[in-house]
DNA sequence: TGAAAATATTTCAAACCTAAAATATTTGTG
DNA sequence: CACAAATATTTTAGGTTTGAAATATTTTCA
């Protein structure tokens, strides 16, 4: 029934210490990405005016400069497709992206920056970095190597199983 | 202008290696904390009919029995006060949790968990763990406590000064 | 070929979330 | 005491987010 009981965990005992120190170190990753997320929040909206959202799909669309479809955005952002509607709308009205028609297949369009678009993340792409940098100002190389190397684990473990 | 850059920094390096990093270890953590807050979310939909939010404030109230303010609520919670406000109004409507006024301070109220409120979470709450314990399966106990470490460190740093 | 299934996206309703303004009450100070 | 400042909370407007339903188009296959 449960997983990630081992051959040593005794029956009767339920929750173990370990499955204590997961929901710890859970509790402990929401509350960083939390914090965190509200500081960049703040600064988008009274340094740049924008909001986090529109900002993640400006640094998608600058990754994939020939642009992606909305399925693609939505995937790798990690959200809803209804979500990303609604803000790819937004930043179109805003000037900064494009909707175009893809080849061959009337039911997608594909979403690239424009040039004000793409001048815009540019720069503010470096001063994002720099905020990030003295939010994490505590945290020395080794220390972000290791919290990576955790946390890509952990993000493998979790990978949606693909369809063949 | 850059607290993060120490002597060794070369002028015109606009974006350190460190700087880099950090930058790395912060999106990891928002993959991992959307990876996981999404299975959750859809986990307490699907088996508890009700929502992640509203599961932390129970979850907060569970662990002061007597009761909070609406705002120690949403300060421990790391929202704003006006969210606060329509997730206990639902969660009120549910029948879970009680407003109760404050003696000598009619502005304020104190919240906390009904007889059904309190069964309700006990009974989810182990649950919720052994879901957090699967979805963390490749976490071992001494990366957890890596990891727990590494977070504290950063949330020290990012914490709000306190007013004296 | 032509209907059913699959796919890509948008729309919709409900909830969540924030920042700022509004409301109600208490506290501090002349 | 009067009344300004501070405090606790709610309300409001606008944006974000989800899951499900709706729409439009393409693909599959009998």
């Amino acid at each position: 029934m449960n997983k990630s009981e081992g051959l040593s965990e005794q029956a009767g005992n339920e929750t173990s210490d370990l499955s204590k120190a997961r929901l710890r170190a859970w509790l402990q990753i929401l509350k960083v990405s939390r914090k965190i997320e509200g500081e960049l929040r703040e600064k988008m909206r009274t340094e740049f005016n924008t909001t986090l959202p529109r900002f993640d799909v400006l640094a998608a669309l600058y990754r994939e400069r020939d642009g992606m479809r909305m399925s693609e955005l939505s995937k790798s952002l990690m959200v809803s497709n209804g979500n990303v509607t609604g803000i790819v709308d937004r930043l179109v009205a805003e000037g900064l992206i494009v909707r175009m028609p893809v080849e061959n297949d009337r039911r997608a369009s594909i979403v690239r920056l424009t040039p004000a678009g793409e001048k815009d993340f540019a720069e503010r792409a470096l001063v994002h970095e720099s905020w990030v940098s003295e939010l994490f100002d505590d945290l020395s190389s080794s220390d972000a190597d290791a919290l990576i190397r955790i946390l890509r684990n952990i993000s493998h473990h979790n990978e949606a199983p693909h369809h063949d």
